[in-house]
DNA sequence: TGTACATCAGTGAACGCGCGTTCACTGATGTAC
DNA sequence: TGTACATCAGTGAACGCGCGTTCACTGATGTAC
């Protein structure tokens, strides 16, 4: 198991009223990282779009840097919930490989999906600390490559522990660069089909592709 | 074909004096990427490392801006040539597809190695102008795109366009990912081992792995 | 039901700091005669 | 080989702006008697 994003360090409500502060000081942020990105999210710009001020700003937290991790502890917590009753929703004891690949699959096309902007601007945004999106793609990935491993017996390939994180990394790699994509983006439905074949191929066939020493080899040009 | 950077606005230099100044403003500005991160990339920082003054950075450049486009044109050039060079530095033709996957694999990987720290932290650095990073990238794979499409009577797979785009980005989604990996990097020899097996098996084989509907429906509890 | 008082909450002007940029000035280089 | 002069190059103090943060002050809320 891997560790969670800093402890938001947070002055808590002691009334109704600050209370509802604090909720249009969050929504505001997360509007502003929504709609102008990372750089847009000051401390200014927040409570002004909350319809607050500084100085109530500064009764909550300590400083800007808490702000970022609260909002990162929310996204987190929400993130991994979902991702929990997703993963818990479905009886996985009977799937052979294939339906259990497919299933990993669309959990995690949809999770992609879901996981907002914010865990991604949040990590841009906070200079290389807690980084709430690395840390959840974490967790989800160590979950389901578990739930793979635990049917190593069907898989061809001769080290399963490798394969199955290579394979996952390639789903997400998919996943991301798609999400990257300005225009024509592929629909849900082909991307779980291609990712599901692409997996179960890598992880089921015996393993001959392209290991072989076929190959070709080349200068190393790259420095 | 896709586009190249932002074409830098720079005052030429015309005494070598000058000239060398702007060297040392240059490789000051990569020595700081590199070692602090593009936060580090002050004006006055970079005139310091590079012994020189910010009226002289001034004489050069119209603002931070243009010293961006430059680096980001530098680095471009040099990684474009490079890339020529190994894609030139062999012939195709006699290649059948399991080879010259092996082989796009294996420039692509080396690719990603040597396609220093600078492409990435120049992107992050200019708010979503140029990116040459992304330039770069998308260059490639079309690049290497092409080159597998040649061989699509090869494939099995019933949609070549689509499956040679989705693989690319699954090889390069793993290869991304494991330079994030901190600890244990795996090495270059087994990466290109399981990134060729992967994209053979995945254009190659008949297409009925996944897409055949054994699969499992999940309630989507993602918004 | 009032009244006094402590604590919580809210406000916005003001400060300090870092950064990009300007500018008045000095020195170096090259060219014309 | 000198000398005058234009242009190029270099310097660093100073300015403006945006942003995070502080602080003195006013108003609201809840509790004790």
């Amino acid at each position: 198991m891997v560790g969670q994003p800093e402890p938001a360090n947070i002055n808590p409500p002691r009334q109704r009223r600050s209370q509802r502060t604090l909720e249009r000081i969050v929504a505001a942020s997360f509007d502003i990282l929504a709609t102008e990105g990372p750089s847009g999210l000051t401390v200014h710009r927040v409570v002004e779009k909350a319809h607050s001020s500084v100085g109530s700003f500064y009764a909550r937290f300590e400083g800007k840097e808490d702000l970022l991790d609260y909002l990162g502890e929310r996204v987190w917590a929400e993130a991994l919930d979902r991702w929990q009753r997703a993963l818990e929703s479905r009886d996985w004891g009977e799937a052979k490989l294939p339906a259990l690949v497919r299933g990993a699959v669309a959990l995690l096309v949809d999770a992609d999906r879901s996981r907002s902007v914010y865990l991604k601007s949040l990590d841009q945004v906070s200079g290389r600390r807690s980084n709430a999106y690395d840390l959840f793609r974490v967790q989800v990935l160590e979950g389901v490559a578990a739930l793979l491993l635990e049917r190593s017996s069907e898989m061809t390939h001769s080290a399963p522990t490798v394969a199955v994180r290579i394979g996952l990394e390639a789903v997400m790699g998919v996943l991301d660069a798609e999400n990257r994509v300005a225009g024509d983006r592929l629909d849900r439905e082909l991307l779980v089909d291609e990712c599901t074949s692409l997996l179960t191929r890598y992880l089921a066939e015996t393993s001959s592709g392209g290991a072989d020493g076929s190959g070709v080899e080349f200068f190393d040009v790259w420095s």
